[in-house]
DNA sequence: TTTTGAGTTGTTCGA
DNA sequence: GTCGAACAACTCAAA
């Protein structure tokens, strides 16, 4: 009899384009998922989505005729007990670029190579693998358009793989660690289930995202370059906590816009595919950097004195800053698990500029609470808002939410969706409501502090003292 | 080795 | 209302 393969999911949960399936294609194989929260545990939202797309996984794969088992614990034992019981002739996976798993995974290979195993990784996560976008030298790159410059100029990538026909379910083996059921992992919250909003805003699985992407390009696509940033339309992809979940390749979106898009999209097109860029270019900085979500990437900041202020965080995250479009993104991020990005900024750069509280409990309350939670893109991303991260913002360059709300969401319908306690209040006032006549207010239910906070901070005198803070770094 | 042009997403102020 | 300059200097990457 042949020796069974291991095909061991990660943050790759699809059929389609899936480079360890294809090669397991036409053998026996185990279809494993190992629920390991000993490298960077999984936040509330991103577990509620894990359950519902390893849910998808295995309708998927056991309707290809596979069968797909959960196991729980450290994977640096568990893959090589399941290889040793199944006497398995390989285990095939798709890479993870976290610190902590960088670590497992050379673990695991050791282990696997050592008992005869043949153990293969395969990138099943991005366009190019990040040491493959390297300077003349083999240094990484500091700067994202020489970095986004060389990755375009590099060979073309290898189109994806078209998911597989049909699998073959290797029996369990008799003496293999023991299986978990899905309800076991304990995701789907309860006590209370506040998943309701995100049930209410998501499919997660592959079939999902594969629609998403087809409604995206329909009906987005042509407006992306000119609408991506304005949260009050329907503008941007939301493929990210898809992509998150590696529900769908990057290699298949750009395989798919490339089929897709005309020449009258192509500015639009460009655009999207610069965003895809810079996702690459955050894996590339974690890869190079693995503590990226503690350690400001810019060792001049790691002296920087950020404030203890647990009044304010706390009204950052509950949406009641007193700033609307802020709070406007902190509920809609509490209620969907999803923030649009521009408001992602405005919310961050407000954490951080506004109150100077450190860009880490920020970081931690998106990677809790997003659903698209990612180990590059939201610890490099904050630091990019922080000034602490590579090509990060200049420390000068801090937003202003009512001018912000005034040019991306000049009719206040964002604010107005989420912030239902102003909904009544005039387009003119909607996001600065504290400068509105007292008549206006009371005829829209406003009265402030009591219905909607007065801002807890005053935006002029909260930017000269980030500024008078952060031009102390340079000196 | 040295030089040079450039670097995601902004705001304010004064003319 | 509009427009350009200032906000700091620094470091990166390539020529």
């Amino acid at each position: 009899m042949t020796r069974p393969v291991i095909v061991w999911f990660g943050d790759d949960l699809r059929l389609d384009d899936h480079a360890p399936l294809a090669a397991a294609e036409g053998r026996a194989g185990l279809y494993v998922y190992v629920h390991d929260e000993s490298a960077r545990a999984l936040g509330g939202a991103a577990q509620w989505w894990l359950n519902r797309s390893l849910a998808a996984l295995g309708q998927a794969i056991a309707a290809k005729g596979g069968r797909f088992d959960i196991l729980s614990g450290r994977a640096e034992s568990l893959i090589p007990a399941l290889a040793r019981a199944a006497g398995a002739s390989h285990v095939f996976w798709g890479r993870r670029y976290g610190g902590a798993w960088v670590e497992k995974l050379k673990g695991v290979k050791a282990t696997l190579a050592l008992e005869g195993v043949a153990p293969k990784s395969f990138n099943t996560r991005l366009l190019r693998e990040p040491w493959e976008v390297v300077g003349e030298s083999g240094q990484p790159y500091k700067v994202f358009t020489p970095f986004w410059r060389r990755h375009r100029g590099l060979a073309p990538t290898p189109p994806p793989l078209p998911a597989p026909t049909r699998l073959v379910a290797a029996p369990w083996p008799a003496d293999a660690p023991a299986r978990v059921s899905l309800a076991a992992l304990g995701l789907q919250p309860t006590k209370p289930d506040w998943s309701g909003g995100l049930a209410q805003a998501w499919k997660p699985g592959e079939a999902g995202a594969q629609a998403r992407l087809t409604e995206f390009l329909d009906a987005a696509l042509p407006n992306y370059a000119d609408e991506r940033d304005r949260p009050d339309r329907p503008s941007t992809s939301r493929l990210s906590p898809h992509l998150r979940f590696g529900e769908i390749s990057p290699r298949r979106i750009v395989a798919t816009l490339e089929s897709a898009h005309d020449s009258a999209n192509a500015r639009a097109a460009e655009k999207f595919l610069t965003e895809l860029g810079w996702r690459e270019f955050a894996y590339s900085l974690l890869y190079a950097s693995p503590d990226l979500a503690t350690r400001a990437w810019q060792p001049k900041f790691a002296s920087f004195a950020f404030r203890a202020d647990q009044t304010g965080f706390l009204a950052w995250t509950k949406g009641k800053t007193g700033y609307p479009l802020v709070d406007a993104g902190m509920r809609e991020l509490w209620s969907t698990g999803f923030l649009h990005n521009r408001v992602r900024m405005i919310a961050a750069s407000f954490l951080i500029k506004h109150l100077l509280i450190d860009w880490r409990q920020g970081e931690a309350w998106f990677w809790d609470t997003l659903c698209d939670a990612d180990e590059a893109n939201n610890p490099a991303s904050w630091q990019w808002v922080a000034g602490s991260g590579a090509d990060a913002a200049p420390y000068f360059r801090i937003f202003n939410p009512v001018l912000q709300g005034e040019k991306f969401d000049p009719e206040g319908i964002y604010v107005r969706r989420w912030v239902p306690e102003l909904a009544r209040l005039d387009s003119r006032w909607i996001h600065a409501p504290w400068r509105a006549p007292k008549s206006v207010l009371a005829d829209a239910g406003v009265t402030l502090d009591r219905t909607y906070p007065a801002p807890i901070v005053d935006h002029d005198f909260a930017r000269r003292r980030a500024l008078d803070a952060l031009a102390s770094l340079s000196a």
